[in-house]
DNA sequence: AGTGCAACTTAGAACATGTACT
DNA sequence: AGTACATGTTCTAAGTTGCACT
């Protein structure tokens, strides 16, 4: 076993790698004590080996049939345009090729690639014909899809030797998966929403743009030939195992480890304690944050309005933005007037404040909340004489709203609010919703209509799926031959009972019973399914929802595991699976 | 207080795989 | 065996937070 855990994991990890063995919990237990001391001061590992990234395929010429026409005319171009000119061509079917910022960016960025020659011909993209290009990849991805079993299990077996070779590091005696070891391929920018930057040159990143992070007494990740590393450094106060900068933001990218790692789990597990503790106060907090409406300082009563939403409505903090290097998305602090509207009343209510605004991801949200009088007046009094692009919090960012927080509670931020919510939201869901004479079936569907709950608050949308239509009718089709199949059955059965065979009788009675629990199934199924139409259940399930609380769920009603986690989110859970017991509360 | 950066979590879309049907 | 679509996985962008520096 592993001498250099700490208690959590050992609660959790011990279960699976040593189950039922008392000498191990013990022994466990009595090394935490031990580690807990040798891993603060934000060390986070004490040994780290790993292999490095595995890169890009590098770039393969396009062969000479397939051509590029500029002007009607077939042009043949240097590697490097021709490259990039693949990436435009591969997204031809995409709107994104369509807009004119990405058309703008991509094209000034392609010139760059160009030889001088190239540049000088090539100087309008309307004249620009890729279309072999991209019939040519077509066919290729039509070709991969054709491929024979016997070729598709080969490229199966090379990634899963990629897998073995390059997935996995040893942090502290562990072997574990890491998440992304391939390295970003280069390509196009896409941005969400309305980005600046939609359609720039996203660059190929080569060994000596990496840095390698890893212990001393490793050994160390080899570059390909004839490279070399960036840099080799050992830092054990972070988690990150490789890491580069990206040339669309400037921004830092990182190799790290798998959900179902250790140093993952432990924090996520740490996460939810911090949200519980929140629990524990956040009736003071409220009764705070009322007080601090009346506050005669503009920035407390800001603040406390603010902090109202954040509670009240799950908004995330809301970061300023650098304007013009991404999309105009705000969050609760960077809201502006020109996101509210206030009806001092609308359809029968007082109050109503109607939120409309890009979140994370350009998301929309749109809400139309009453609220109480005293931060209705206070929302006047911020909206007066200004202008609709004004900060609607003038005297409030996250930095400041995170001090305060602090100060409230230790480890206190502003997502921990959307954490708790959504997890106590699931809990209390889960009680009122769950009958205990429910086939297992409807309480799965009880079980997503509480996570619904949940995605509902978040704002977790995603565009309904294209197929959505045609899928609800397929189950529809599948529902209506099952009531056929069941009307058929019962009528067997009513004939059945003139005949004195009581084996005979019952293998109909039977029968009759499974189509029953059959369509049961599949009209579960077409609920679920119609009331997920726009909603994502993934990002809360995943992010916000204290697994230990499914877990009890499941424990309680005899729903096996499986029904609600998948093997991914088992792995990432198992920390919960082996902690929480039936009568777990969050 | 303000700014910039580093490190980490959260997010929906795209893509790949599995499964249920014909 | 082939197809269609549901489900699972990968990808990487877009957030939050804390800290160093001024």
């Amino acid at each position: 076993m592993n001498h250099q855990r700490t208690h959590a994991d050992a609660s959790y990890t011990c279960g699976s790698d040593c189950r039922g063995e008392t000498v191990c919990h013990v022994q466990q237990l009595a090394r935490f004590r031990w580690e807990e001391e040798r891993y603060t001061d934000g060390v986070k590992w004490k040994f780290l080996e790993h292999k490095g990234p595995v890169f890009a395929p590098p770039y393969e010429p396009l062969p000479s049939n397939v051509k590029f026409y500029y002007d009607g005319k077939p042009m043949k171009l240097s590697p490097e345009a021709e490259e990039v000119a693949t990436f435009f061509a591969k997204m031809l079917d995409h709107e994104y090729t369509t807009k004119d910022i990405f058309r703008k960016n991509f094209f000034k960025d392609w010139r760059k690639e160009m030889t001088s020659e190239e540049k000088s011909t090539i100087t309008d993209l309307k004249k620009c014909n890729f279309s072999e290009m991209s019939e040519y990849f077509k066919a290729q991805s039509e070709a991969r899809k054709a491929m024979t079993k016997e070729q598709k299990q080969k490229i199966k077996e090379e990634n899963e030797r990629l897998l073995q070779e390059y997935g996995f590091c040893i942090m502290d005696n562990h072997k574990e998966r890491i998440a992304n070891f391939r390295i970003e391929p280069p390509g196009l920018f896409r941005g969400r929403g309305d980005h600046p930057k939609m359609g720039m040159l996203k660059r190929r990143i080569r060994p000596q743009d990496i840095i390698i992070n890893c212990s001393k007494d490793s050994k160390y990740p080899t570059p390909p030939p004839g490279t070399k590393w960036k840099e080799v450094r050992h830092d054990n106060k972070v988690t990150w195992l490789v890491s580069w900068t990206e040339n669309i933001q400037g921004s830092i990218k990182y190799i790290m480890l798998n959900p179902s790692s250790r140093i993952k789990g432990e924090k996520d597990w740490q996460k939810y304690e911090t949200a519980r503790r929140l629990k524990k106060c956040v009736d003071r907090l409220r009764a705070q944050y009322r007080e601090d409406w009346k506050s005669k300082e503009m920035r407390i009563r800001q603040r406390a309005v603010a902090l109202y939403f954040i509670d009240k409505l799950a908004l995330r903090a809301g970061n300023e933005k650098e304007e013009g290097e991404t999309a105009d998305t705000v969050g609760c602090c960077s809201l502006r007037v020109e996101h509210l509207k206030l009806h001092p009343e609308s359809e029968g209510q007082e109050f109503v404040v109607e939120f409309d605004f890009l979140g994370k991801d350009s998301i929309r949200y749109y809400n139309r909340v009453p609220v109480e009088k005293r931060v209705f007046k206070n929302l006047q009094l911020f909206m007066e004489n200004k202008e609709p692009d004004d900060d609607l919090f003038d005297r409030l960012n996250t930095s400041i709203l995170n001090k305060h927080l602090q100060e409230l509670m230790d480890g206190l931020t502003a997502k921990v609010f959307r954490t708790y919510n959504a997890s106590i939201t699931l809990q209390q869901q889960l009680k009122e919703l769950t009958n205990a004479d429910d086939n297992i079936p409807a309480k799965i569907l009880s079980y997503n209509r509480a996570n619904r709950a949940v995605a509902i608050l978040c704002n977790h949308q995603r565009a309904p799926p294209k197929t959505f239509e045609k899928s609800m009718q397929n189950l529809q089709t599948k529902i209506d031959a099952k009531k056929d199949q069941l009307s058929d059955a019962k009528r067997e059965l009513k004939s059945a009972k003139a005949d004195a065979k009581f084996s005979f009788l019952e293998s109909k009675r039977k029968a009759v019973q499974r189509i029953e629990e059959q369509l049961m199934k599949l009209e579960v199924q077409a609920t679920d399914r119609e009331e997920n139409k726009q909603i994502a259940l993934g990002t809360s399930k995943l992010n916000y929802l204290d697994p230990r609380i499914s877990v009890a769920w499941c424990k309680k009603w005899g729903v096996p595991i499986e029904k609600i986690y998948n093997k991914t989110q088992r792995e990432k859970f198992a920390w919960a699976i082996d902690m929480a017991d039936e009568d777990y509360e969050f």
